[in-house]
DNA sequence: CCTTGAAATTATCTTTTGTTAACGCCACAA
DNA sequence: TTGTGGCGTTAACAAAAGATAATTTCAAGG
C-alpha cells in the first residue's frame, strides 16, 4: 500500500472522507527522498515542514551547550515528523532532524496545509489525529522518565521496539534513555550476565 | 477577568470569533470546585474531561508497582487539564488527577466538545491551540530529560517557575523531575551551601 | 500548651551513573 | 593488504542518586 493510499485511509476511517476527495489535500504534498545522514532539518531553520515517513528512520537532536548532542526522538516508518518549534512556537528550530538510513517522505508544508483547512474543513481531523498522536507519544515517554529507571527504560524499549533498536546505533539510543552510551553499555552487560532478562 | 471572558478573548484571537457567538460552546461547560486534596479524575475512571483552570493547581500522578507515588506534571490557572488516557487513547484512566489547593474549574466533556465542533467547526482552533499547547510543554519538559542532569532541572524549574515550586510540596517536585525527596533535598544543600546560585 | 503526623533534612551505606581514557572490533577506503 | 575512524566495551575513579532510618521542623487539632 502506498503512503497516499495509507493515508487516504486514514482519512476515511478518522472522518469519512472518500479517497476521490483528497485531491486537493495531496496537490500540496512533495514526496523527499533523504539519504543516510542527510539532514531534512536543520538548526535555526524557520520551515514549517510536516511529514509522514514511509521509509526509514529520522532522528531529532539539539545539540547541548557543552558540544555534546541529546536526542529528543526517534521516527520510523508509518509516523508523523514535524519541525515542532517552528510549527508550535514559530521560532527557529533547536532541533536537527537528520536520516539515520535512506528515508521517504511525504511532505506538506504546515502553513500550506493550514490553508488548505480553512477552505476543506473535512480534513480538519487529521491535523487532530497528528496532534494527538504525536502528544500520546511525548506523554508516554515523559511517563517513563519519571516511573522507571534507565534499565526500566532500556528493558521496555528493547520489549516494545526490538526492531528499532537494532537499527539505531546505541549511542543514540542511550541519549534518548537520558544516559551515556557507556552507562547503556553498563545495563547490556548487568542484563546479559546476570541473566535476569 | 472571568474565567470565560479570558476564553472567550482565546477564541476571539485565534479565528475570529465573537464573544457574543460563543453561547453554543459555553452553554456545555460546567464550572467546578475541588476542595484541597480533592480527587478530580480517579483512577480507572472514564470520564473524558477536559478543563481550563481558573485557580489553584491540580496535579497528575500514577502510583507505580511498588506502591510508590510518580508525579507526571502540575497544572495551574491559566492551563488546560485533560485526561490523556481516556481522551486520546480512550482507555481507562492510569492517573489520579487530585487538587493540591482549592481549585475551581470550567469544565467540558471531551465527547461532547466534538458534538459540539461538528455543527460549529469555527471553534475548531480552540482545540488545536490546546492540543498544541499541552503538546510544546510535553516536548519542553522530554527536552529536559535527555539535556539536563536533576540538578540542572531544579534549577531551571526555579527560574521559570518560582512561584509554583513556593506552592508545592517538595516531594512533588522531586518526583517530577525524575528523583526522590532525598535526592532534591541534598540538590537544594549543594545549590545553597556551594553558593552557586 | 501539648500532641500528632507529615514533610524535609541528615546520616550511612549501596548502587548507579558520569567522566575520561584505553582497547578491541569492524566496515571502508586507500 | 594496511591504515583509519567510528562505535561499543571495559576499566578506574569521582560524583550523584537510591534505600533506609533517624532526626528535626512545623503546622493543625485537641
Amino acid at each position: 500500500m502506498s503512503t497516499i493510499d495509507t493515508l487516504q485511509k486514514l482519512l476515511f476511517d478518522l472522518a469519512g472522507v472518500l479517497p476521490a476527495d483528497t485531491e486537493p489535500l495531496f496537490a500540496m504534498t512533495t514526496p523527499v527522498s533523504l539519504e543516510t545522514n542527510e539532514a531534512y532539518i536543520r538548526e535555526g531553520e524557520n520551515s514549517r515542514r510536516l511529514a509522514f515517513i514511509e521509509k526509514g528512520v529520522i532522528r531529532a537532536y539539539t545539540i547541548k551547550e557543552n558540544g555534546d548532542e541529546a536526542t529528543l526522538l526517534l521516527r520510523w516508518e508509518g509516523q508523523f515528523i514535524a519541525s515542532h518549534d517552528t510549527i508550535i512556537n514559530r521560532q527557529p528550530s533547536r532541533f536537527i532532524y537528520r536520516a539515520l538510513e535512506p528515508v521517504k517522505l511525504l511532505q506538506i508544508d504546515y502553513g500550506v496545509l493550514e490553508e488548505i483547512l480553512k477552505t476543506h474543513p473535512e480534513y480538519e481531523p487529521l491535523r487532530n489525529f497528528f496532534l494527538m498522536k504525536m502528544l500520546a507519544e511525548s506523554l508516554k515517554m515523559l511517563e517513563s522518565f519519571v516511573t522507571q529507571s534507565p534499565e526500566e527504560r532500556y528493558r521496555e524499549l528493547l520489549s516494545e521496539r526490538f526492531d528499532l533498536v537494532n537499527r539505531v546505533p546505541d549511542k543514540y539510543i542511550a541519549s534518548m534513555l537520558g544516559i551515556t552510551p557507556v552507562s547503556l553499555s553498563r545495563i547490556r552487560k548487568r542484563m546479559y550476565t546476570k541473566g535476569k532478562q
